[in-house]
DNA sequence: AATGAATGAGGGTTCATTCAT
DNA sequence: AATGAATGAACCCTCATTCAT
């Protein structure tokens, strides 16, 4: 009863913004912001142009708030996972660290990387916002964690930061990837981003090992 | 006179096209196909808006041409180092896959890897010509390396695509962020891609590595 | 409870129509009719965009009703005035056609001769409405009153239509004034309208006054 | 052959500002500022809309212009013929002011007084620039005539600034009106601006005449 | 070959008007 | 009767492309 309560403009109404947000976000990453119609992200959220402008005062609030809406909330998340979890440093890592990616990879989350990346040059409010809201605590969130398994015995001391970099960007790449060459049609490409993501976490976490043999790397030489 | 002029003049003339895609390049990678503007390039170039219309029919054909001119050359230029290269294959990893992607890196060719992951899902011919020219070749290039440290027991046998993309993706993503974060402002980010590169080959080096001692990594558990 | 809430209800809706028609008055004055927008005048009328359209069916209409509802019944106030007075023709039109004058100026009717002037030539049916409503019948009346000055001797036998142009014109200026440039902020400009009005109809009167001594004017030289 | 030296494209160049400024006037006088549209104006120019924005940053900087066009110069022109006028006041203000008038009503530039009138409010900084510029000049110009013939006796002492008001603020009314009124269609409005500029003042300068018989008006109960 | 004035289709945005609630 | 969400035609302005010079 209290469904049928509300009236279904009302409804409607509510559920708007975020039908506008999903289409906007599709279409800027599909085609990138300045090749994206407004009537067509309108259209492809089933209203007409002059909706949109109900919503969004403009173009660029909207790209604005498609990328607020996606990114803060998904760090967070994945910093509270990594609070939670209990096990080793390497599992950490390849379980947590892993699945986390491969949501954000299956969601529509992984497009605002590739907006991101495309459009920071036009819309410099952007890059701090990016810097200070993503880069940062992602890098502090992984960081911590190599650090710790560095503190523990379990991986080599090394420069935190540059492996931080060797986790991430794969990822992120994975992410860029996906909306660009890997939504093209002949896919011969093979690449299966979910089998690499763990491969290469598996590859890293074999690079960060403490040896207790002899030494591999630059310094043997 | 004629004698004088005619050389600086054809010297100019024939510069002209190559000023061109330089510009171009710049400016599409800068602000994405779409939002640069026409006038802006040939401005760049140092000639009038019709001129730019002399050497290229369309600002779309300009942009294939962009990215035709940068990358089939510098994977043709990169097999030939490697088929140049004596020595062991982390070597030849470390040193000439290294330099390579440095080389990459600080040349304009960093560029149009923004541009292709920008631009490749509106025009879809350059899929096929990107996968084709430089993504196919350039796998089996490293493909080969990798498959040869395995052959010859100075790497432990793992998946030859998945490390070839743990090789790859962190140095496209460095490319990428060049052109993107890397050039918004306010730099407190210390990200040195030079000292990252080294770093991420060696970790991916000491992860390659035939273990001698006891085993690392989700086989030990 | 209904025998109170009627009244008050059919009181508040009986006003609509002319709350409607005060704030549209308003809003056309102060940014003419195509630069006002529908909703504002809804809003400043207290009332919803819709509810505006089941008063009038279209802004075009509101407009129309607007300027009809001030101008008839001023005509026919100021004439009956006239009518009225019993003194000398000096003193009708100093008293009488003075203080009507800076009645209008403080009502809200002074801001329909700027409407008028603005908009006629976009709806070219004011323009008959107009004349025949108001500029005629106004220009009548006071043809008949400088007539009847001159007829008593009291007024030179000068052009009565120039005469009444020549009142009643400056006249009309002060209105349309008060809704332009002295509607905006920076008033160093210490004109004073009620001061201009009684001092301009002395003026003019002093050089209708019929000349006992040696005559004053063109025909002198 | 100069005349042929200059290319066409360029003639038509040089001529566009001023036909498009023609254009506009004529057009923002005719509907008001914002019901015109910018493509009438161009097509009204002879050019296609493109064009007028290669001329004129946007619509408003065009009104801008229109409005700055016209008006400085012609109260400098205006001055130039008072300091010029030798003869008594009477004539001064008869022959060069009246035909002064008559001039600025039969140019174009009698339409920048609607467009004023109508358009300050939506454009504060047109206020200032009008008061500045137009009003107080022009005031300070017929107010220093005025001042010249009460010192020389041939006026009687009356408030000049309400005198300069009685004097242009029908001229003006006159160029509103052949704007809005006497542009549209059904004409038996007889009114002839020519006659009543000269009938007013000499109405006016018959009430500021000196009078040596007995006085006239207020002082006269 | 080079220019840059001109074009006009196209996209962002507004707003009068409608209509389901 | 009243609301205000929704519509879409229309308007301002941009910019790829053309072409006379």
């Amino acid at each position: 009863m209290s469904a049928l309560d509300t009236p279904i403009r009302r409804r409607r109404k509510d559920a708007r913004p975020q039908e506008l947000l999903d289409a906007a976000l599709e279409l800027f990453v599909e085609k990138g912001f300045a090749a994206a119609r407004a009537d067509e992200v309108a259209q492809r959220a089933g209203v007409s142009k002059g909706t949109l402008y109900l919503y969004y005062p403009s173009k660029e609030e909207l790209l604005k708030a498609v990328i607020r809406e996606h990114l803060s909330t998904r760090i967070a998340a994945g910093a509270a996972l990594a609070d939670q979890h209990r096990g080793s440093t390497s599992e950490l890592l390849r379980e947590v660290f892993g699945r986390w990616w491969q949501d954000v990879l299956d969601s529509p989350t992984s497009g605002v990387f590739k907006l991101v990346i495309t459009e920071v040059r036009n819309f410099p409010d952007l890059a701090a916002f990016y810097q200070r809201e993503v880069v940062e605590p992602g890098e502090r969130l992984i960081g911590r964690i190599v650090q710790r398994g560095i503190d523990d015995g379990e991986f080599e001391p090394l420069d935190v930061a540059c492996v931080v970099h060797s986790l991430m960007l794969p990822m992120v790449m994975c992410c860029l990837h996906k909306h660009s060459l890997g939504a093209c049609a002949p896919h011969d490409d093979h690449f299966d981003p979910a089998v690499f993501i763990r491969s290469h976490i598996d590859l890293v976490l074999r690079g960060l090992a403490r040896q207790t043999g002899r030494p591999v790397g630059r310094g043997a030489r």
